[in-house]
DNA sequence: TTACTTATTGGACAAATGTCCTTTCTGACC
DNA sequence: GGTCAGAAAGGACATTTGTCCAATAAGTAA
C-alpha cells in the first residue's frame, strides 16, 4: 500500500506514514462477505493479495456481480461509503484475500485539512466514474457477444481468475448464453496449439 | 449559477465572485453540438435554461444517448474533461439552451489552491459515480420493461421533455421496442382521466 | 386550411437471449 | 484408480428484443 500510494506522487512522507499507521492487516477467507447489503460502509480495503468482488440482487433475486477488484487496488462499497447510506452491494472475497483495512474515521481525519488527500479522493472518484462510463457504453447498445469480446480485450486476466457464472452476470447475461458465445467464438477463431 | 453554488455551502463569497467572473453567457441553439466526439473537452457548462444531452455512436454506428442534463446543473464531456483525451461523446442542445461557460483554464486556477474547490469537484465526481452505478444496476440484469418503469419513477420529467427515440437508446433498446413496452403498460394500468 | 415535416405507433417476421435440465469436464481427496 | 462436488457446456424450447416497413398522429410554416 505504501508503495502504491507513494507512486501516485500526491503525498508527503508524513502523510504516507499517517496512512500506514491507520491501516490494519487482515485475511478474508474465500467466500466470506466483508460488507453486507444493507450495512453502511465504514471502511475501505486495500487488497495486498487475492481477489474480491461486489454483487447485489436484482428484482428477480438473482445474484448479479457488479465489479471485481484485484491486487494493489483500493476497494469498498463505494456508493455507501460516499453517501453513508445502506449498501446495495455485498463485498466478498473470491479467494483468500490479504487486505489492509482503514476505518472511515481515520480517512476523514486524513482528508480534513489536506489538499493532497482531497485531490487523491477526487481522482479516485474520477477514475471510478470513467470505468463505469466505459461499462455503460458497452452495456447500453452492444450485443452480448461484443461485450464478451470487449472484456477479452480490456481484461484478459478476468478470464483466468474469475468463475464464468460471475462473469456472465457481470456482462449482463446468463451463464447459458455466455457458454453459447464462447462456443461461437471458439469455432470462428480456433486457438493455435 | 451563483445561487446554485452558494446553496452548496462550500465556498467563500470571494470564491463565488471569482467563479462568476470566469463565466460567460451563451445561447446554444436547438440541435447544435457544443462538443464533438474526438475533441478534447476544454470547458464546462452550467445550464441556466433549457435541456441538453450527450450521445455517442456504438460499433454499429447507431446514435446512442448517454445522458441528459437539465436546468441548474453543470454539464460537460466529463471523461474527456477528466483525462483530457478525445471525447467519446457529443454534447448537444435538445432545445435552445442558455448556458454559462467556464473555461478549463479558469477552473484549474480556481482549484489550484482551494480545498473548497477540490472538495466541490470531488463531490461532483462522487455524485456522477453514483448515478452511473444506479444505471448499471438497472442495465445489467433488469428487463427493458423494468428499466422503463424505473425511469418513470425516478425521472418522470424525462417523459415530458425528451423525444422517445432518445429515451429508447438511453434505456438500451430500440424505439420499436419502447413503443411496445408503452403499449403493454398502457393496457395494464390505464390512465385515469 | 393545406402542405409538409417530424414523432410515434404497430404488423410480420427474424435474431438474440433466457429457462429448464442433463451431460461433460476438472480438480480435490481418499 | 475411484468417488465426489463444483464448474462449465449444451439440447430443446419459450420469451424478449430487433429489423424492416407502413400507417397514424402531432407539430410547424405558408
Amino acid at each position: 500500500m505504501y508503495q502504491t500510494l507513494k507512486t501516485l506522487d500526491f503525498f508527503t512522507e508524513a502523510e504516507l506514514q499517517e496512512a500506514m499507521e491507520a491501516a490494519t492487516f487482515h485475511v478474508i477467507p474465500k467466500g466470506q462477505i466483508h460488507i453486507n447489503q444493507g450495512e453502511v460502509c465504514k471502511d475501505v480495503l486495500f487488497i495486498k493479495k487475492g481477489l474480491m468482488r461486489s454483487f447485489y440482487y436484482n428484482s428477480e433475486s438473482e445474484e448479479v456481480t457488479y465489479c471485481f477488484s484485484f491486487e494493489n487496488a483500493f476497494f469498498t462499497a463505494y456508493s455507501s461509503w460516499i453517501q453513508q447510506k445502506p449498501s446495495p452491494e455485498n463485498i466478498q472475497a473470491i479467494t483468500d484475500t490479504e487486505v489492509y483495512i482503514i476505518k472511515r474515521h481515520d480517512v476523514l481525519r486524513l482528508q480534513e485539512n489536506s489538499i493532497n488527500w482531497q485531490k487523491f479522493f477526487r481522482t479516485q472518484a474520477e477514475g471510478a466514474y470513467i470505468s463505469l462510463e466505459n461499462r455503460i457504453m458497452i452495456l447500453q447498445r452492444e450485443s452480448a457477444e461484443k461485450r464478451y469480446e470487449d472484456l477479452l480485450e480490456r481484461h484478459p486476466e478476468y478470464l483466468q481468475q474469475i468463475p464464468l457464472n460471475y462473469l456472465a452476470s457481470y456482462l449482463g447475461i446468463t451463464q447459458r448464453h455466455l457458454s453459447r458465445i464462447r462456443q461461437n467464438l471458439a469455432n470462428l477463431k480456433p486457438t493455435v496449439i
